[in-house]
DNA sequence: TATGAATGAGTTTTCATTCAT
DNA sequence: TATGAATGAAAACTCATTCAT
């Protein structure tokens, strides 16, 4: 296998990374084990560690490639789109209904890894993580306020909240509960809900 | 030790299953070790084996009290609120904002949980036991929307899950950022928006 | 084993030093497997964690206590000796010929650490320890020719290298082909060889 | 292909010999993996397969090139010299002041051995070549007797024990502590102190 | 009943060895 | 011949569970 360069490393990193995202989403970080994984990728256990130099270093590589594809989903609706609220929907639509297995794991990597490690560890950089999340939003939020899209008298760092949180309980409820579950008609109703805001401003500021 | 009455072992059962809840929710299922659960009950390893055959057994329990509170919840506030959509609002409070360590496990540790175990095991319980809160859910929203406290065009399986997930969503966010997090006035904003969609009612229905 | 206090946790700990100490220096750091040694304790290899965090742990733990060893030998020959070189032999005799299991491990221990280990954890220490050593042993010789027992002349820092290597070596020597071996003579000789620096001392400074 | 000569083979196994050595003595026989040694020998882990079947077979034939090379001292040395005193101090000289890295392994390596390996496996080897060299050194010194250059009271078996501990524990030192040790003035005073024994003669046969 | 020492199965990790290229 | 990716058999370590006290 000396002919076996660089381009076939890095698809088998790839789909280390890959087998790992899906194992921990579904088993959670403990749970899935090393063998698991390997077996998932189509190899052996000691394998992986010619890629990854330990779990921990695998699970990091998952966590920093699933903020890296948070954040250029981000980034590249909010470019593309014609208005915030627009570049909203957008990010919401690929978060909530059209995903691979891949994009699914966004969040509940996020989840389940803090739901399964030692805060000590990781949970600081998932906290910022999330932090930054909660910031880009409400931007986005403020941005569509100033452009008369969203009612301006609306809470935007509230309302960034309530977006992160739904988004991130529905990526757990369809990874588990997913053919029982109508994510579109879920999103339709939660872009009205937004949208209804616009409507409801004077009774927002008179609370 | 004929004295050590029902009333005691009912106690240490209980204290027992508060540490557990705790520490499911705060380390994981897999990360929280027996000693740790026997520590922070103020007893040693071997004990629990008294009160419970197993770290499984353990977790079912502390899963089904979870799934009891959870649905004593619902049924105290819809007994109790003068109507739905009150109903609905006080549960979510209860969720959302009020809520001492116990009361803040019901999701969590149903997302620990889910998050931390082979779907093969518990995940069938865990998925039953949120479409039945989710029909719960969905039938307070149908009573408010014949109360008229809710538009009737609205979709109702589409609402409870969007409750469902950013409830879910909160308590993952509130166990983890607690501090940075400022619920109340997401709460009052979720409210605002669900009631909100008795104003944008027709846009809904032509959609 | 409620009632197992202080007492037998000591001496499990000091059984697991002494099996490990044992292993070390007859199988190498490396191959002296935690089985290998919690059998030799007659224990499972699960039990040691209880005593010691980690191999590393107990390995240091084994050094420390033949540093200690080697410092209360040198301390207690040195202060009940009538006379310098005396203090010299007894604390060779001790070393070379009158030994338990466990006090031969003084150095072998250290010869198979070195051995076996990576410099850049253990050797520094080792060095030092060593070096430490000589230094006792130039001071004995540089008492012991202040007070006429050896020849003033000769290379103090050269002597205690030399016992210090001779000694090293027949710690090795004994732990290997121990029955092969007749230590007294050899014992023997090298009192005299050293004793005999005096008549030779002209010889000496005049190289 | 078949240009690739027997020459060229017995180089890379010589390297590969010399690097294993190398390895070997530095980092001790387990910790000295077998890329390691490749890399050291500018080969991968592979290659080393060509020229030897398995570790063990590495490491024999490493100790083999180390008694060979003992043994050729030992020769070279006796055959040359103009008498057996000088024939020792020739040798004792070769090991302990002159050597590149090569010859210092001739002990090191088998102290590595001996502490890193099963007596079961090595051990036996290991001990039957001491003896060896142990009454090689015990010929010569009886040599010495004979021909006046050495006390004829002497234990001729203890002074090959002595010597032989000295140079094995001076191999140790001078691979570990090497830069704050003095060898030449070491062995210069070893070398008195082995003449010193004619002077001390009458002392030490009426002990 | 409670303790906590001990066990043993399971997990991560390392590395000699093999083998397709 | 040489490479280095992959395997698989240890070895370190963790922890649910048991049990003598």
């Amino acid at each position: 296998m000396a002919r076996v360069t660089q381009q076939h490393v890095d698809a088998r990193r790839e789909s280390i990374l890959d087998a790992a995202a899906r194992l921990f989403a579904r088993k959670g970080v403990n749970s899935a084990t090393m063998s698991d994984i390997a077996a998932e990728a189509g190899l052996s256990a000691g394998a992986i560690y010619r890629y990854f130099g330990s779990k921990d270093d695998l699970l990091r590589a998952v966590f920093d490639e699933a903020v890296e594809r948070n954040e250029r989903l981000f980034r590249e609706e909010s470019e593309s789109a014609p208005s915030p609220l627009t570049a909203l929907q957008n990010i919401g639509r690929r978060i909530w209904v059209e995903h691979d297995d891949r994009d699914s794991l966004i969040c509940e990597v996020q989840m389940a890894l803090s739901a399964a490690r030692d805060p000590d560890d990781f949970g600081l950089d998932l906290s910022r993580n999330r932090q930054v999340i909660r910031e880009l939003l409400k931007s986005m939020i403020e941005a569509a306020q100033a452009s008369g899209e969203i009612d301006p008298y609306i809470d935007a760092t509230a309302l960034a909240l309530i977006l992160q949180a739904a988004s991130g309980g529905i990526q757990t409820l369809k990874l588990e509960d997913g053919d029982s579950i109508d994510i579109q008609s879920a999103f339709d109703l939660m872009v009205q809900m937004v949208s209804g805001l616009r409507a409801s401003s004077s009774a927002a500021h008179e609370r």
